[in-house]
DNA sequence: GTCTATATGGCGATAGAC
DNA sequence: GTCTATCGCCATATAGAC
């Protein structure tokens, strides 16, 4: 087993729970059975490790999209696929949720840009196509875009307190509900933007 | 000046911006002019401290919404104060956005309970009334409340990426153009539903 | 590549004077 | 109510043996 894909994977599991402050080099050392030393032979320091952890969690989702954009597809579908391959995601990966709500508590502007050019921008600007076949305008391409994916977002996010609010029931957690609701959500809203 | 109010205030600026554990109660001490025992004196230890800090956030703005239910409008109306005022509040007070982001990581379930219960519960269920009446229906009130102030607490949280994605424009970061295109997306899907 | 031992400094919290 | 001084511990990081 390679040991520093070993760390690598811990890192990401206790810096998205614990952020980066809350975990020790110690704690994180004790995690995968080694001295920190050994730890420090693959990595110079903290900062780095962390930074390389973050590229560690995002690198293993970028494939998960792949199936969604195929061609022999209405503009619907594909919207339909995004939409639960999002839920399906955010909802199984947790470790990369919470790195990626991390991130954006920092919003350290360069790591920003990094994360949009390299990570984002291919899905974001497939789903901005879909979104403008759908509507019939360009107009306000980027701001629905958005919508439905923050939509998606805060959903799972605000689960551990939607939990406690009132009329609340447990099928609302599953990724086929949410993928079919936010749907029917947007769907004629994103519609009516082109008239 | 009040001290502990001064403490207080400050320590949501600085939990916001850097979390429990990126703060040190020396930190604190220095930024409030004072020695880290004096600030011992108003609280027993640093959980203490950051709970109430906490708390004292959310009480600074439990008042906002209070104009927005009022009974002299239509549901429509009500929906559209509602997504201006939270637009608002997250945009203007970005250490409160940032401690809610904060606590929804964190996840603690027993502060989840007491959040729900103490700040959020009236406004969400005003909030499930006015989406009761627009679509006609009570199914999926919750999880249409949800989805409103998802929407628009996820387009704000992500605006440091969404800066970096093709089309944005910085119009898009007005509180003005969150809460219309937020509304033009979500209120024919709501009236949708109770068809 | 992994270990033990250690340097150096910051941490939360307390004691006790004023 | 605020201070200085300090305790005991844990942090990051390094040195050097195997």
């Amino acid at each position: 087993m390679d040991s520093k894909e070993h760390i690598l994977q811990t890192a990401v599991s206790l810096f998205s729970r614990q952020g980066f402050d809350g975990v020790s080099m110690r704690d994180l050392a004790k995690s995968v059975n080694m001295s920190t030393s050994a730890v420090y032979h693959y990595f110079p320091n903290k900062q780095t490790l962390y930074l390389s952890a973050v590229h560690f969690a995002f690198a293993k989702q970028a494939s998960a999209f792949e199936e969604v954009w195929q061609c022999d597809q209405s503009a619907e579908q594909k919207l339909n696929k995004f939409v639960s391959c999002l839920a399906r995601v955010l909802t199984e990966d947790v470790d990369f949720r919470r790195i990626m709500q991390r991130e954006l508590l920092d919003a350290d502007d360069e790591r920003m840009q990094l994360l949009a050019h390299n990570v984002f921008q291919e899905q974001f600007s497939q789903l901005m196509i879909v979104v403008e076949q759908i509507s019939g305008t360009q107009q306000h391409a980027h701001f629905t875009a958005l919508s439905v994916i923050a939509l998606v977002c805060d959903i799972i996010q605000m689960q551990p307190l939607s939990r406690h609010l009132p009329g609340w029931q447990a099928e609302h957690e599953t990724v086929e509900y949410i993928a079919e609701h936010v749907l029917d959500l947007l769907i004629s809203g994103i519609k009516i933007q082109g008239k």
